[in-house]
DNA sequence: TCGCGCCGATCACTTATAATGATCGGGCGA
DNA sequence: TCGCCCGATCATTATAAGTGATCGGCGCGA
């Protein structure tokens, strides 16, 4: 059964002719006869009565009903692609734990409100898991640490982070190497873009051996440098939300290490289904949250 | 767009390989290929992520979803029409308003009982009037009042009926033909079957003109016929179903005349919707009311 | 009652598209 | 590294869709 068939049945219908459905879908009068004639061989039943007046039998009207859901549901799916960006679907998204905490909520909150129709599933992880979920398919897009090289993804800026060394003293300077040495750094686990950059500020400082504890949680993170088990490289923004649970510092890192981008990622964009279309749309347009987007 | 395109797009996604979905859909590997490039191409975007494992792209998931409903209620349809009688759609039914008072309620009730999801429309009218809404398409069947000679109609005897001749006085015989003439008989309006019997009574005694009261409704002539106003000439299940509001007499009437079968009429069976071939098909083998039902 | 015109059926034909089988090349595992 | 499996591609065939001309029936108006 061809959806063409369905649509010149509705216009018979409508019209009361097959010359007329013929014109007002832009073919000829014998192919609508054709068409009719294979629904009806199809279903075994008669659906137009030609005799006198055409019009549609029982079974053509059950069949037209029919026809009329499909044809609903196919060009609502052809809109959704070829169209606007529909208001339905699914969006799975991944962010890192600070991510979430700190930038998506109004992001999503604008997001929700503009398409309500789309069902949003979140999921954190450390940047590579998240990157390793995306590139099979197990999320649609991701906010991960700084660009993926080598990998077929699309990827553009979103939030800009400021890093800084939390510490539960006071610093007015990066602390020398040697005393590094004897304290610990607390970080996420394997995998997060803000830990790769605690490694590349030791590196820059000479310092190549140091403790490193992981965390899971940002709580634990911080708790334990409040206690003095070491120091702490993390957003500026996440310190900022939590300075009032927990007593500690801040120090500023060079900007070659302390600037990181929060990057939206996505596989290519021709593969994109209409939600992510629209999620990406709005990212890009700096629509959902503009204070905290980085200019392109 | 084509329903088979989609269909072998969610085989692909069942069995992850083009191979095994044109196996699964007894055709071959290049057409799946040249199915899926084309829908690509159509919309715009891509559905498979042919590299490394064969997997679909969130587009392509977003329209697996679709046609998902899509060829539910494809298949949905054509089962309607080729499977067993579905249980969904309209039916349009007319009746006399004797037959729908006396006959048709069990007969409804059995009927939604089997097939739940039908909706019944129900319409009361003179035969002639049900005739040509049956005729003109705004009827998918009726119940009438003998056979309609002529029409292309299929007709099949539903319930049988035994007319009687009502009157206030008990009478032990046909009253003779000058005593007619002094009274009135009080008839349905213009259409009905049984006022054509009743004309066809008068006519066998020799009577041609006499006075006729035309009704809209049964509680008239009843009511009329106690006053002492005239005869009446009905379905002597009719009559004893009222006997106990009205005092009236019944006398029944010779077979020839006195025996009515009520039939239910349709188009030609070729033209039925699903539903319509259900409440046939239920009326036919007599398992709506078997007890009122027309040997044939 | 008789044309006249409109409409759908049919047919021969053209065009488009679906399906097929063979072949090629690339990625992955042994 | 080799062999194997899988998808892309291509030439070809098969099938279906679309077209235009023509026929016949029915209704309408003269």
């Amino acid at each position: 059964m061809h959806l063409q068939s369905l649509r010149l049945l509705l216009a018979v219908d409508d019209t009361g002719s097959f010359s007329a459905a013929a014109t007002r879908l832009n073919t000829v009068q014998s192919n609508v006869t054709a068409h009719i004639k294979k629904l009806e061989a199809e279903l075994g039943v008669r659906l137009v009565d030609r005799k006198g007046t055409v019009r549609l039998t029982s079974a053509g009207r059950a069949l037209a009903d029919d026809a009329e859901r499909l044809l609903t549901i196919h060009d609502a799916a052809v809109a959704r692609f070829r169209g606007r960006p529909a208001d339905s679907g699914r969006l799975r998204i991944g962010a890192m734990e600070t991510t979430l905490a700190l930038r998506l909520p109004p992001v999503l909150a604008a997001f929700h409100a503009a398409h309500p129709g789309v069902d949003i599933a979140l999921q954190t992880g450390p940047t590579a898991d998240l990157v390793a979920d995306l590139l099979e398919g197990r999320l649609d897009g991701a906010f991960i640490c700084d660009a993926v090289p080598g990998a077929a993804l699309y990827q553009v800026p979103a939030f800009r982070e400021t890093l800084v060394l939390v510490s539960r003293d006071r610093l007015t300077a990066l602390p020398p190497a040697h005393q590094l040495l004897t304290t610990a750094f607390l970080v996420f686990r394997q995998g997060c873009g803000y830990r790769h950059r605690t490694e590349r500020l030791l590196a820059s400082l000479g310092v190549t051996a140091v403790r490193m504890f992981e965390f899971g949680t940002l709580d634990g993170i911080l708790g334990c440098v409040a206690a003095g088990m070491g120091y702490a490289v993390l957003p500026r923004a996440v310190v900022e939300a939590h300075r009032l649970r927990f007593d500690i510092q801040t120090l500023p890192l060079p900007p070659d290490i302390g600037v990181v981008d929060t990057l939206f990622a996505a596989p290519e964009p021709g593969t994109w289904s209409p939600a992510l279309t629209a999620f990406a749309g709005a990212l890009d347009q700096g629509t959902l949250a503009p204070d905290t987007a980085v200019a392109s």
